[in-house]
DNA sequence: CTCTGTGCAAAACTTTTGCATAGCC
DNA sequence: GGCTATGCAAAAGTTTTGCACAGAG
């Protein structure tokens, strides 16, 4: 892969300015220091870099897809009502990995767990206590 | 909500006949019993009953998100050789909800897990024999 | 009769792609 | 200089929506 100038003004707002961005707002960020670059290339890219696994792409229902420059196994936390997206780890992810090989012969190569709910800014902000723990969410 | 021909024939297709289809799929699934409805109507549709929780959406990366009858949590193994998409039960699945809360504040509402990898035909096929656990996937 | 759901078609949105040119090596 | 990456714009794919009409309650 050749250098170049767009590519590392891409990788840079991943790691460094964006977190969990889409593409449109990966080029916006981009925009800003490199205003000819265009959409078309912002996609190429992070198809590139997720190819070459520097970069993880997260679906999301609704919303196009989000990227993200963590690689190792992690969860993602997406408040329903704010629209953030945290980053959360958890062993328990790799040993779901193994579980499934054991029980099902399937070989897990990568995988995504996008956990949708309430953080807790968003809890706190409409008065709900979680120490009073419900069976569902609040609606 | 008021009853129409339509849903019934969508949901059944989700029930019985489809698993983890496309709206597309749905809609050709749906077209050959009714043969005048349109694709607006199964995209209405199905958001109408994943808003209701009968139905639950997969976003997958790439291709169209996908639809579920099953709303118990469940993960999903989809093989990225033949395309096909198997539900597995783990109940590690609702202790990551319970580590969440705990850890970090945050109330999950609704879990997406998609295992990506090679199902056990498609690894058979390639004749690789899994007893010999490799680090990670053979491309 | 009223009000929701439908069919159709247009539109919105996201992502990909063809082609001529610019830029890295 | 050769070959890859870019910008632009068109196209492809997916999902939503406005409107007049059909159908359920």
């Amino acid at each position: 892969m050749k250098y170049s100038r767009q590519r590392e003004s891409i990788l840079n707002a991943l790691t460094e300015k964006l977190d969990h961005p889409t593409a449109e707002m990966v080029y916006q960020c981009v925009k800003k220091e490199q205003p000819n670059i265009s959409l078309g290339t912002v996609y190429r890219n992070l198809n590139q870099l997720v190819a070459q696994g520097v970069v993880r792409r997260i679906a999301t229902p609704t919303s196009g897809d989000r990227f993200d420059c963590r690689i190792d196994p992690h969860a993602h936390l997406m408040c329903s009502c704010c629209g953030r997206v945290f980053d959360l780890e958890d062993g328990l992810l790799l040993e779901i990995d193994r579980n499934v090989l054991a029980t099902t012969g399937f070989l897990v190569n990568d995988r995504q767990l996008l956990l949708r709910g309430l953080c807790a800014d968003c809890l706190a902000r409409q008065g709900i206590d979680i120490s009073c723990l419900p069976e569902d969410l609040p609606e």
